[in-house]
DNA sequence: TTGATCAATCAAATTATCTTGATCCAAACA
DNA sequence: TGTTTGGATCAAGATAATTTGATTGATCAA
């Protein structure tokens, strides 16, 4: 995902997905470089079947890429769409910023 | 809410109440600038308490604050609640990003 | 081969969020 | 006063998101 204007469901999905303790947990880990779903688990203290269902809504988000080495699935982060985001959230407060008029009372 | 470091509950919050389609929306309705609820219905096309349900969520994060006059009650942004989040989100984004290191395959 | 491990996926159960229509309360106006 | 209007709130139902446990396919080691 290499672009820095995301369309309406593109924002919604990572403002979704950044909207959870469980993944920014995830993200927080992966903040330490690149990690295998299996040790992920164990860090995170988190079922198999849970950490799986998470690391796939960030996945879609476009926030995680993946890859698999052996039989291990190796997740980073993609931190050019926190950026995008980051850009998002700035021409909506752009857009926002001089509405502070008042109707008469 | 004046305070532009936000604790994960608040965060979380924010990030929630805006991906929603409805309620961006509405924040772009205000952008205009503050209107009442009787107002808003029309143009957003909303039935009354279903709005009522979105401006709730909104206001609950911080992103509105509402103030009555007569018997209408009057809805605005509060700006510096996006600039808020977005200052979270560019420290998640500085702590992310050096964060391309791979692991050996 | 066989057995073990990693991780995705599925179905079912649970929980959270949203929508709808009804009710209630306060303000305004007759 | 009674009546109307603006808007919050509540209870029920509908949808969506999450959790759990089981199953599956792939990879690797014995």
């Amino acid at each position: 995902m290499i672009q820095n204007t995301l369309n309406k469901e593109q924002s919604r999905q990572l403002l979704k997905a950044l909207a959870d303790p469980i993944r920014l947990d995830v993200i927080h880990a992966l903040a330490q470089g690149e990690r295998c779903v299996c040790d992920l688990t164990g860090d995170l203290n988190l079922s198999q079947s849970k950490l799986s269902f998470h690391l796939r809504v960030l996945r879609e988000a476009g926030l995680l890429t993946d890859r698999q080495s052996g039989r291990w699935i190796y997740y980073r982060l993609q931190p050019d769409v926190l950026a995008a985001l980051e850009a998002w959230l700035a021409e909506l407060r752009r857009h926002c910023s001089q509405s502070a008029t008042a109707c008469p009372s």
